[in-house]
DNA sequence: ATAAAACCGTGTTATACAGCACAAAGGTAG
DNA sequence: CTACCTTTGTGCTGTATAACACGGTTTTAT
């Protein structure tokens, strides 16, 4: 893990979330437990069953957290988003990773040990009230997604899904199309379905002019009417 | 709201986790704002789409949280257990609540004040770390379940269903009859699928000499082959 | 006690979706 | 350039499960 320096005003435009709350020791507590590290595209970053050690921060990239389900079908539980922390909550619990993370693209990765953190929650409430925070809104997307994955039909599925994308990594200069280009696999692992009807879903959506797509390039042509889809399910 | 005048250490005795970190000046202003309210079976606790204010500690009873997804169908999400707390995430992450609330069985509940609650995380570090802890389990519950419910098959999800209520509620004295008794309808919407698949997925179950049913009663007779069911898929 | 409602159980039908096979296109490596 | 692998796309088939209908039973309300 390369150890990389940086000067306070890098870390804190890097970390703000977590920098703002602390105090001048406190910072350089945390700057002397700071490493940062590059992955490439579909690289691993962490597995299920490993031992949680580390806050990671997603300084630039994108960012993949999934499970294997029955039959090796792997199921996106969430995706990180530059500047977002994750990687944390399985340390809190005492648990062992449930999920794994993988790099959607090239990314770069801070890590904190967690040892550090939990030094810092001892003294800094404001830094605590951040992660309660931050995980209460995670546990209620979590909630939220259980009722859509399972109720929902697949056009409603991948309608959500597609605006999701929007509103996670927003779009190009033409204001339409989705800046992050998933494989059809990883479309459809986002939205519980099988490939073939994740492209056969994609090609109906484009035939209906709601979308255009050009290989993994998806342009947003008709939102609302892809939401009015997501939404009756 | 009836007020109840209780002593010390029947507080203690009901909300333990919460209790203990506190010092004895912060323990007499919890005091102060402590209410406790009485559920009849069935009975709304409270609804999605509503404000927060208080957190709430099952002292006695069972309580289902559930959502409301397309169509009228009703998912559970989690079930509560007496001396567990809930209804705190939505006002933690400053949301309306996304779930209600119902007993499945007469309740009591004791109601804080949330405000209460934040001034005391502003000047305890102990309580914060309790709530990370919690929110960090629940939300690696929910990941697993997103999956389950989404990937299994009707019977993996009805002997999870049936399993889960063991390890949560337990059984009664000849230590194999479920302690709680659910309608065919709640234990459909708690494994995702329609009241008559559950019926008759329960009667296989009983069929194959798996479990017993005698009404709402359910005993669980070969515990490890459900679980080899459930884990399957 | 009687009516009404909720719940339980079973059979039948309909359909959304998975699974598979295979072809074409695109990307990558030697 | 050629060969190979991955990804995309399409058609067909099978099946798990929802949806509906209806009769019997238990619980609740008056």
């Amino acid at each position: 893990m390369a150890k990389k320096e940086l000067t306070e005003i890098e870390i804190a435009e890097c970390i703000p979330d977590l920098w703002m709350p602390l105090t001048q020791e406190q910072r350089e507590f945390l700057a002397k437990n700071f490493t940062v590290q590059k992955f490439k595209k579909n690289e691993t970053i962490y597995c299920e069953g490993e031992k949680p050690q580390h806050l990671m921060c997603l300084l630039t990239g994108k960012v993949k957290i999934y499970k294997e389900g029955v039959g090796g079908r792997s199921q996106i539980i969430r995706v990180i988003k530059d500047k977002e922390y994750f990687a944390y909550r399985a340390y809190f619990a005492e648990e062992d990773f449930v999920t794994a993370a993988a790099a959607f693209e090239p990314c770069t990765i801070c890590f904190i040990p967690m040892k550090a953190i939990m030094e810092l929650l001892k003294v800094n409430n404001e830094l605590a009230l951040f992660f309660i925070r931050q995980l209460s809104i995670d546990l209620g997307i979590a909630d939220e997604r259980t009722v859509n994955l399972t109720q929902k039909h697949i056009r409603g599925r991948l309608a959500e899904s597609l605006i999701f994308l929007k509103d996670t990594y927003g779009v190009e200069e033409d204001q339409c199309t989705l800046s992050i280009y998933l494989s059809r696999e990883d479309l459809a692992n986002l939205s519980n379905m099988t490939t073939s009807n994740a492209i056969r879903t994609l090609s109906n959506f484009a035939n209906e002019k709601l979308i255009t797509i050009d290989g993994r390039k998806i342009k947003i042509i008709e939102e609302e009417k892809l939401r009015k889809i997501s939404k009756i399910g």
